[in-house]
DNA sequence: AACCTTCTACGAAAAAAATCGTAGTAAAAT
DNA sequence: ATTTTACTACGATTTTTTTCGTAGAAGGTT
């Protein structure tokens, strides 16, 4: 086990992280008007989960003025690797390849995202040698 | 929308789907001893969620024998594909490029595989002219 | 035939996640 | 200084997911 373990995100808690990952640290209300611009949430449901997600660690947040403001803690690298790696297995069975196949074929990426992935290729057929 | 829309399976249903995914259709015994060599679970309850997921209509049965035989509907891939929109969009943004290139970095493919991915690219870019 | 094992169906309990109402307080507006 | 608005905390409810016990029927065993 190299990896830290966060808690794993619930979908409402990922909607949020996602928002904070965007704009960095913000309010509740922020965060709160955000999500209702997708989808009807009430005010204190949103801080409810922020609240739990400071529990778990998900969150720091800063009390000093009245309103609080929260930042996601964990990298979202870290997060992102963690979830990717339960959604192969829960998903594609292991198959980290199985998954980009199907990624690439059903969103096509665009020429320049294209060139990117390539390079990424040839690096890594680098250093295999 | 051209896709028809499955009831998005929970954990524990994927976990049915990949036994029947990976061995064709079978048996709530067969499914509920394979679940059991990774964890414990009751046998009636891979039962149960097997008889929800009859219903959501993620599955077929035949009841033609009192062992009833269970098989996974919807094709793999449709699953996979929903599955994958979804986490694209709940993880990554919605960004399929930042997936793949995650996908890479953390699980190296074999040398094999990455000549699959690359044909893949060249299919792609072909397609695009 | 009597007994034991193996199924399904059903209902309900337990656990996890999401939602919201209310109370109280600080700050801002009038 | 009163009133209105904006926050947080807390507790509780609702919804979703997971889990399992019990009953009864079907099939095998002895």
């Amino acid at each position: 086990m190299a990896e830290k373990k966060y808690a794993k995100p619930t979908e409402a808690e990922l909607e949020i992280l996602q928002v904070l990952w965007e704009h960095g640290p913000s309010t509740v209300r922020f965060v709160n008007e955000f999500l209702n611009s997708k989808r009807e949430v009430g005010y204190t449901t949103t801080l409810k989960v922020m609240q739990i997600m400071h529990e778990k660690g998900l969150l720091k947040r800063n009390t000093d003025s009245r309103t609080h403001i929260y930042e996601a803690i964990p990298e979202r690298e870290a997060i992102q690797r963690n979830l990717l790696d339960n959604f192969l297995d829960n998903v594609f069975s292991g198959s980290a390849m199985q998954l980009v196949v199907q990624a690439l074929g059903s969103h096509k990426p665009s020429a320049e995202e294209l060139g990117k992935i390539k390079s990424l290729i040839e690096e890594i057929e680098k250093q295999r040698k």
